[in-house]
DNA sequence: GATGAATGAGTTTTCATTCAT
DNA sequence: CATGAATGAAAACTCATTCAT
């Protein structure tokens, strides 16, 4: 699919879309890439075969595609965040009030849940081809960015290689987010509320100086 | 195979055994074990199909199996680590020595290096059947019982909830792993001297009180 | 379609009429009948698949469709050649003067150089329908009646099967044009100038009592 | 497979490799190798799917195997033939004797009669990947070698682009070769014993000086 | 003890064709 | 006239597992 703007796939009726991206979701969540199964995806979402790949270039591109939309959404949904702009005394607060916000989004939008089981995947994934490399990669940037603001203004710790630094607060971010995932239904409203505090809180254990 | 003391695994050759085990300890590492081949492995390690099968039940079994004989091999080389035994002063102590003879144990076995790429997937692939579930949680109970150890002590944060604080302890070691295995050969030894106090001082930062 | 004398096809516009015809010519030299690909004529051409069926029955259709159009333009533009007319002493002349005019033609026609290519492949591609079948049998009827004029003049050999003889002729034929394809485009002009004497007396060495 | 001498085809059962061969040669035959469909040969054979791919790699594993292994039976029961013994009062005796002690050789082994129609295949069947390709190059070369000794002799032509003669004298080749296999079966025993004598003065017609 | 051999169910992807609008 | 959309059937290939010897 050359032109990403205008797609066949914005034409698929709203109903069926959902239904396909709910199941795909689950089962790269669930499977990560190489392992999901088309055929069980095809059978949730009551798609085609054939439909799929009028849709869709291939397996790839299906999640590429989930993958994407799910940032867009984020990001438009979010607000902008440049790690250029945060100053002293705000770069903690600003990352709890992105969280917050973040919350806000997938709370309203179901499907995106799956969404960070889907993205930490790939990670894990080999033979994924070089796109949804690429994505990753662009996520592991952003962290980037943040982190040499941070030292930068003196509150991100600099006494460990910057790559393990990076790891382990990538990584921490896909945990706190698997746990949402996985307690949300179970979290009362007051708890609800506590955790941007609470999340940040460890984020900053970790990382700060 | 019910019992697990006396199998028919231990009678097998020494050499063909540890062929066996590096050619699936690289195939599982590489793409977890929903996505390892079996008939790959066995290409690598010139063992047939049905003496695999004569020796461990299925695939499951195959990667359990190593994954215990590798957990064996770490506890008897490191040697015993009571957290009952721990207290206030020697606490994180106690941890920069256990990593310090971990990083020992392993430099000495070669083929143990991939093990950290196998446990840490048991997360992440379901369908393992119940027998890899068990096995991880396993290990999630070894780390709670540091926790709580921690917590009673007073040197471990409580402000989480609990399962919150492990799982972000778990993922922070798995990424330690990662990390160690990914730059291990780019390595100095004056690097390699001081991993131990980096990485526990991270540890501490994430989960100390 | 039953009437093959007013076709919808004559009012498709001239343009996307011949990047149809183009794309086609290419796909099928290339692959043959069976092994084409209508999607990837129909991505070259730009035309829909809709399209496609609107002015052709099937894929047969299309391809014996191109054909005939060809084999008409080639008839037309190098006139009428009645085997009847022959005599002993103008026989082999004609067919070089023949060939004479049908390079000129296909050097202003570029696209009816992939016909060879298309219409040779009609005999080895079974399976095609009956249609593409008597297209073949025509063109071997052809080479018949030449072949049976020769030996009524006694200048074309008469000492085997005859089947074998127009198999050779036409294998021969074919052979000639795909040497003149492939190497039209390293040739010089007095190379080209060559050709038609050269091919000829090949031809009539093989044939010639 | 890496070493083709001792091969697990050789302990397949000869009756269960004699029914794949067939059906797997009348299917090459009849579509080429891209148009052949495993599916059919293994329907016809009777063989099952994961069989097949155990005893070959892949598809062109078993076309080309089949070549291979014709062309052994071939030089084997024909025994050698070396273009350089060759002088210019035995050149075209020698291709007759050929041709005869190869026609016996077919009449004794039924499924070889297809090999003509899979192996001339060859030259038309694109991305069929490296291994056909290199073997019908590998029959050009042994076709260049014996006109190129004709023509040291003096008793082929030389007025030819040497690409154009050895073109033309495979495609007479593949001719005869299809014309035997159509017609064997309504030819007498007399015309059978003329076969010989009247190809080869067709083929000799067509090159010698 | 050991293994060669066989398989059904699974994988992703492409095909020519049809139909509603 | 024109086409976007949908599909079942088929393609080549891999999987973990079993069984007879």
């Amino acid at each position: 699919m050359v032109n990403p703007v205008s797609r066949r796939l914005d034409k698929l009726d709203a109903d069926r879309r959902t239904r396909l991206f709910e199941s795909a979701a689950e089962e790269f969540a669930a499977h990560g890439f190489d392992g999901a199964s088309l055929n069980r995806i095809l059978e949730k979402s009551g798609m085609s075969k054939s439909s799929l790949y009028y849709y869709f270039d291939d397996k790839a591109d299906l999640f590429t595609t989930m993958i994407e939309r799910s940032l867009a959404v984020l990001f438009r949904e979010i607000g902008g965040f440049d790690p250029a702009t945060l100053d002293t005394e705000t770069f903690w607060g600003a990352f709890e009030e992105l969280y917050r916000r973040a919350i806000a989004v997938v709370d309203r939008n179901a499907w995106l849940v799956q969404f960070g089981g889907m993205f930490y995947r790939l990670r894990n994934d080999p033979g994924q081809g070089s796109a949804t490399g690429r994505l990753f990669l662009a996520a592991r940037k952003w962290v980037t960015l943040i982190i040499e603001r941070g030292q930068a203004l003196g509150v991100v710790r600099t006494d460990l290689p910057q790559s393990l630094l990076i790891d382990s607060a990538m990584s921490l971010l896909e945990t706190l987010d698997r746990w949402v995932v996985a307690h949300w239904s179970q979290l009362g409203q007051a708890e609800k509320d506590a955790l941007p505090h609470q999340h940040i809180a460890l984020f900053r254990s970790l990382i700060s100086a």
